[in-house]
DNA sequence: TGTACATCAGTGAACGCGCGTTCACTGATGTAC
DNA sequence: TGTACATCAGTGAACGCGCGTTCACTGATGTAC
């Protein structure tokens, strides 16, 4: 449970684990009890009062936790993508200079991005799986701060796409809503990928698709359709 | 609870609105207890086990009941906003014909459609709330349900947008693909749109962005860039 | 360096309560002849 | 048409059990002087 790591005491760890660990294999976070949680974590029911008032504040401590753990690693795969396909340093070339080679390495990266995505979530099915959850889940609490999450997720993506050159210029309010919605598909697939293995590669290639339409939709509604009727000439 | 009006055995009837009404409104479908549902239904706690075996089953009658009157709803709206901006039996015309018109023509049945949906979500909060919540729920048996469930909405929707020539040719496989993610966006968008009354203009014009965006795309992927670059000159 | 005190994580026993499930029952409705 | 029986939705009492929460306690670590 390596996101879990900085929490320094160790019945408060162990009780987050253990609801962690239940919240995604069991019930929901407001479907088990305070003395079963205690006895997976091999504790004294009480011992849960030392740290915590109720379930939404361990709720919350798990999300700030395992927020800290995800944000920049998912920052760091996207650029990781984009650098595997133009290293970094390289001198950039504008859309319009060469729309074609853009819209190829805008696919690249999109393919690679997706690819470490899912791979990040197969390694850390738990967080993905209490977080989507608990997003509409019955906590109000849960449901705002994991809304908050997500639009940081977004934020990132925007900024990346707009420094990594993924897409034409876009106005800022265009360019953060397509971003948005793109998190939210991918965290609505990232549950597929982990329930149905048999799946995976039509999730995948379903993320890949739904990316593409969504960004190239956006820049063709910014006015940049001759640009991409350039790149497909 | 009109959606629940087919359940012609009183107590039956009376379980279900209150787990939906529970459900809904205070914790989780696992999350309250026998004899909390049988009071919100001023039954006896034992009446439970005279129509359901467990909170599965109990959940499975909700889902159906509810699906039947939900999915022919949602497509008669999206028929009633096609033939509010062209009325049926009027001729039809390709979009090699007359590109502009066509895409102006879906913009508009889009707009409407969007704003139908969302005053069908308000006056059914209460279905669509469950439905999310549950799709990602800790009940493998409700989550595969409800999954089959946006399917079926996925399938309706790629057929109408067939019938109704709200999108240049598409191959059947991509049309459902792009049709199901907009399934996940609207069911996604419509918790905020319950939960954040003050943001629902914003909710609704983040619909249309993500459809347009997803249909335009998903054109220009298909080989139409041309077509709306005619459409959009 | 030693002593006295405070803080803090974790324990164990105890409480009263609501829980799921069972059983045997009721009374209304349907059905066979 | 009447009678006897079956089916079925709903009741009420009872069971043993796990629950959340409280209290007073322990023993380790930190801190003041």
């Amino acid at each position: 449970m390596s996101y879990l790591k900085n929490v320094q005491v160790e019945g408060k760890r162990l009780l987050m684990e253990a609801a962690l660990n239940l919240a995604a294999n069991t019930r929901s976070l407001d479907a088990f009890s305070l003395r079963e949680l205690a006895r997976n974590a091999g504790l004294n029911p009480n011992t849960f009062y030392r740290h915590f008032k109720d379930f939404d504040e361990l709720g919350l401590a798990i999300i700030d936790e395992v927020t800290d753990q995800i944000r920049q690693p998912l920052r760091d795969l996207r650029r990781e993508a984009a650098e595997s396909v133009v290293p970094a340093g390289s001198p950039p070339i504008s859309w319009q200079e060469n729309p074609r080679l853009n819209f190829v390495r805008s696919l690249q990266v999109n393919n690679a991005t997706v690819e470490l995505f899912f791979a990040f979530v197969e390694s850390n099915p738990e967080a993905f799986i209490v977080g989507v959850r608990e997003l509409h889940g019955s906590s109000p609490v849960l449901r705002k701060a994991l809304r908050k999450l997500m639009q940081g997720f977004a934020h990132d993506m925007a900024e990346d796409i707009e420094v990594l050159g993924l897409l034409p210029k876009l106005d800022p309010a265009s360019l953060l809503s397509v971003s948005e919605a793109i998190s939210r598909e991918m965290f609505h697939l990232s549950m597929n990928y982990i329930e149905e293995p048999e799946r995976r590669d039509e999730v995948c290639q379903q993320a890949v698709a739904s990316i593409v339409n969504l960004t190239m939709g956006s820049a063709v509604i910014a006015g940049h359709v001759e640009l991409l009727a350039d790149a497909l000439r």
